[in-house]
DNA sequence: CAGGCTTGGCTAATAGGATTAGCTTTTGGC
DNA sequence: GCCAAAAGCTAATCCTATTAGCCAAGCCTG
């Protein structure tokens, strides 16, 4: 029988892309072994069951998404800049439903979690953002999270098929840039 | 051996409780059964499945949320109608983080749904406070998202733990008030 | 090039949860 | 009191995760 040539990272990308295939619940460790050629349990010498698994596909989905943003918002300050994070953020979500879904309820166990160094490099990304506006230091942390609210709120929605109703997805979004611009710059 | 007068409703209620304090994903039908006093199989008399209940559970919270919004607005207008109404709201999903997540993903099948309904009346209570800003008729639908993405967004990211870090939560969530409030004051 | 250790894959077995089938008893209406 | 529907129950099936333990492949060393 010849050797798949797997490895934890190949498990972790395979298990990621078939989640924003699929769904992330209706990934399941058989339907993961079938798609790499391999038996369930052989995924078992890679990663350490479910949840490390979700724990791993969180950690590439947010490291993912720091890049988007972070590389969309370059060469941008001001409303431009917040409206290319936003948007980023957002293409990301709905490009990637399946990995972004397991990013939600995990938390970094500790500061040598790559978790830790992705959500880190993430909110850098928006605090950037963030300096393109007169905001007092005292409520940039207040802002931050308005703004994580905002885009995980809209995108999850969206993603799950809320917003059904009428008006345009695309021009709501729009409007919420700048209803988030306006509310940044009159501080 | 004697019955246990169970109905769907009791089974539902009985759901969405259980689902609030060990979180929904650890839901489980024998779990329920047990704290029904009643094996797994005689639940399906009353359900139609894990589905199903969660439909109901779904509509059940929607439901709830609408009357707490809906009772939290009265007597109010402007910002103080969206200052209670967003509060309202929060509280609602931090009260029960099970009923409510159960709600993402689940969208009417009819009309005669009865969490179409229940969803009517969220919307309804939220038209209501907009009503309190002058908005033109064209961006009701938007500001309508942008207020369900802020309130999803936060009480969601909340509830699974993120914002970790030093700034108050409560404290972020009054800022956030004002911000939407200057927000929608400006348009 | 042989031997051996580590690694990655496999089969078989266990355990838990959802669901269905089919039986039995209760219970409300006559 | 009788009967049909409703509400429980047991037993069985299926699916998924996970563990145990076996075996081959591939590398590293001599």
């Amino acid at each position: 029988m010849p050797r798949a040539g797997l490895d934890p990272a190949a498990v972790v990308a395979a298990g990621a892309a078939l989640a924003d295939e699929v769904g992330l619940d209706h990934l399941t460790m058989g339907l993961l072994a079938q798609r790499l050629g391999v038996r369930t349990p052989s995924l078992y010498k890679h990663v350490n069951g479910q949840e490390d698994l979700n724990r791993r596909i969180a950690a590439l989905a947010v490291s993912e998404a720091a890049d988007a943003v972070g590389s969309a918002v370059q060469g941008y300050a001001g409303r431009d800049a917040l409206a290319a994070a936003l948007r980023a953020f957002r293409a990301f979500v709905l490009r990637h439903p399946g990995r972004y879904a397991a990013t939600t309820g995990v938390e970094p166990t500790g500061p040598d979690d790559p978790m830790a160094d992705a959500s880190r490099r993430l909110f850098g990304a928006f605090r950037a953002v963030l300096r393109g506006y007169e905001i007092a230091e005292s409520d940039v942390d207040h802002a931050l999270r308005m703004l994580r609210s905002l885009c995980h709120g809209f995108a999850t929605l969206q993603g799950a098929g809320g917003f059904r109703w009428s008006a345009d997805v695309d021009e709501s979004f729009e409007w919420l840039i700048a209803f988030a611009d306006r509310g940044l710059r009159a501080m």
